[in-house]
RNA sequence: UGGGGCGUCGUCAAGCGGUAAGACACAGGACUUUGGUUCCUGCAUUCGGAGGUUCGAAUCCUCCCGCCCCAGCCA
């Protein structure tokens, strides 16, 4: 315990871990899995699995394999395999040559179901789903056995041989664990553990027709593949006893652990993937990886780095108490990562023109501005300066608040890195009165320093050169949902959108450095927030460009609340 | 209702009988050519409640209360 490593996340499931080591079970050996349906894109709580699953392999280690829990074959798909291992990829994990489909073990499932039947623990039931769910009992009734459940060893071989040979049609018969019906824990009931299903299997197309259940296929490849620690969600407690009864049929030796740790809720969002499917069959979001999905896709078209999501996923913890994590901290998380490494420019969102009266009339200087305040090793631009500017709208007010710091009448700022400026005038539509032109004086005195005089200007506004700058496409987006947990609210989820979470602008107006932006990298727009090129609509020379998240505003907080 | 699980700051979360870590959020202040970053400071006399054991309890015991999960041939 002296070269205790602080750094080292810790959490219950490694210190349960550390206690098998001690009493050296498991040969010393650690090895977890990943095990998604691929009936669906992951999102950020499988993201909190993989960090975990992952990382313990990688703390002790030991090893982590990626397996498709592949047993249902409705719903799932290639295109999700591909998804998910193209996500897991980018998050920063790998698994070697440990990939794995609960389809490619059928057969041997098969073999073992044929086992438990030989060793009269499993019966074929010819009952209908609906009498299987009232012999099932209730919570405070116990079931009653099926009519079924004392065939004979030799006809239940049969009968289950038939079942895969395709004799029977889809739902007449089940294969059943034979267990106990009058067991509190429901789940103990005779589970079904083979169905007949006659659909598609994306991998193994119609050489089956029954299917393994969860409960039946999943334990059982952990234990093919020499798993030690079993992680999975909370909601699969109840289901932890037949787990055990089954590996205690079946497999002998070390067997594999099933411990619950509680899934991940993020606050605004919902996580659920039926949920999440159902945003995207609507139509209610633009596809899987919509930048306001909570999907490691949408995160990773926002502009979210894998490091962010990592440090966000370490930030949570692990425990077992039911949870709703503030998005706030998501959103720290990614500030915190891109302050260290996005480059900074310049972009006006809502433009406002400012011509500088006393600059002349064709000229053009250049700065030369540093891509990162703290750190001079990322470089310098060059950024054009000329008489006609664009401006903030937000960074002029003609009756300001209190403690404003932007320009006004009478009133001057800085333009970042460039000249001081004082208002002038201000040109208004006649019609609308709606202000379209301000007219401001600089002082070529202050050039990118202090100003001589020692006078102390108050503000610092970003700025882009009207004819220099190039235009662009700018998507803000907001939280996807208007309450914080949309999934425990009454009615229909889909009530509770955010009609405001995207908000289109453009043409924005950023500065020329960012002519031919590459889709996917990342900038901080200063004084604005984080932005990432669009990886599906940006083209070169017309940039479209994503709002990661805003940058804190202590500013905006106190205009919001009146102070 | 039977069974399983969980209740520590607004949100997460340490704590494992020796006298409440940390993070986010929030509130002040310093610094600042980003109202950003950074830096200080404050933020649970109290751990769902009530009893009990103990020199000592968030940690042990008892009872009570609340929340979550389970009655798919989904996972």
């Amino acid at each position: 315990m002296t070269e205790e490593n602080n750094n080292a996340p810790s959490d219950f499931i490694r210190e349960i871990i550390d206690d098998d080591l001690r009493e050296d079970r498991n040969q010393g050996r650690v090895a977890t899995r990943f095990p998604p349906e691929p009936n669906g894109y992951i999102h950020i709580g499988h993201a909190k699995s993989i960090c975990l699953n992952f990382g313990i392999a990688a703390q002790y280690k030991g090893t982590c394999n990626l397996r498709f829990d592949d047993t249902d074959p409705s719903g799932e798909s290639l295109e999700f395999v591909e998804s998910i291992i193209n996500d897991i990829h980018w998050l920063g994990f790998d698994w070697e040559d440990r990939l794995f489909f609960a389809s490619d073990y059928f057969e041997k499932l098969y073999q073992l179901a044929c086992e438990l039947i030989k060793a009269g623990k499993a019966y074929v039931c010819d009952l209908t789903a609906d009498e299987i769910r009232e012999y099932r009992g209730s919570f405070t009734e116990p079931g009653k056995e099926s009519p079924n459940r004392n065939r004979s060893v030799d006809e239940n071989l049969d009968l289950f041989e038939r079942m895969r040979a395709g004799e029977f049609e889809d739902g007449t018969h089940v294969l059943r664990a034979r267990i106990d019906m009058t067991s509190p824990n429901i789940v103990m009931r005779d589970p079904v553990i083979y169905r007949i299903k006659r659909a598609p299997h994306y991998r193994t197309g119609d050489t089956w027709v029954i299917y393994p259940m969860y409960d039946f296929a999943h334990c059982l490849s952990d234990a093919l593949e020499s798993i030690t620690h079993s992680i999975c969600t909370l909601e699969f407690e109840n289901n932890r006893p037949l787990y055990d009864w089954i590996m205690n049929q079946l497999i002998s030796g070390s067997r594999p652990q099933q411990i619950e740790f509680a899934r991940l809720n993020l606050s605004y969002t919902v996580i659920s993937k039926r949920m999440l499917i159902e945003l995207v069959e609507k139509g209610l979001v633009n596809g899987w990886d919509d930048p306001r999905m909570p999907t490691v896709s949408g995160l990773r078209r926002r502009g979210y780095t894998p490091e962010a999501i990592r440090n966000f996923c370490a930030e949570i913890g692990v425990a077992k108490n039911d949870n709703l994590i503030d998005v706030a901290l998501l959103e720290h998380c990614v500030r915190d990562d891109l302050n260290e490494k996005a480059p900074r420019v310049m972009g006006v969102l809502r433009p406002i023109r400012v011509v500088i009266d006393n600059y002349p009339e064709d000229g053009v200087e250049e700065f030369e501005f540093a891509n990162h305040p703290q750190n001079p090793e990322m470089g310098t631009r060059k950024v054009p300066f000329s008489r006609v500017l664009y401006i903030e709208r937000d960074d002029f007010q003609e009756d300001p608040p209190g403690k404003y710091k932007r320009l006004a009448p009478g009133r001057e700022v800085r333009l970042r890195n460039a000249y001081v400026i004082r208002y002038e005038r201000m040109v208004k539509d006649e019609e609308t009165g709606e202000i379209t032109e301000l007219h401001c004086t600089y002082d070529p005195e202050t050039r990118n320093a202090s100003s001589p005089d020692g006078r102390k200007v108050k503000g610092v506004i970003h700025w882009v050169s009207a004819e220099h700058s190039i235009p662009a496409e700018v998507r803000l987006y907001d939280r996807l949902f208007q309450v914080a947990d949309p999934a425990s609210e009454s009615g229909d989820f889909t009530e509770y959108l955010n009609p405001e979470s995207l908000e289109t602008l453009g043409p924005c107006y950023v500065e020329p450095s960012l002519k031919n932006a590459e889709p996917g990298s990342r900038y901080q727009f200063e004084r604005l927030g984080y932005f990432s090129v669009d990886s599906g609509d940006s083209q070169p020379e017309k940039p479209v460009f994503n709002r990661i998240v805003a940058l804190r505003d202590t500013w905006g907080k106190r205009a919001a609340t009146g102070k």
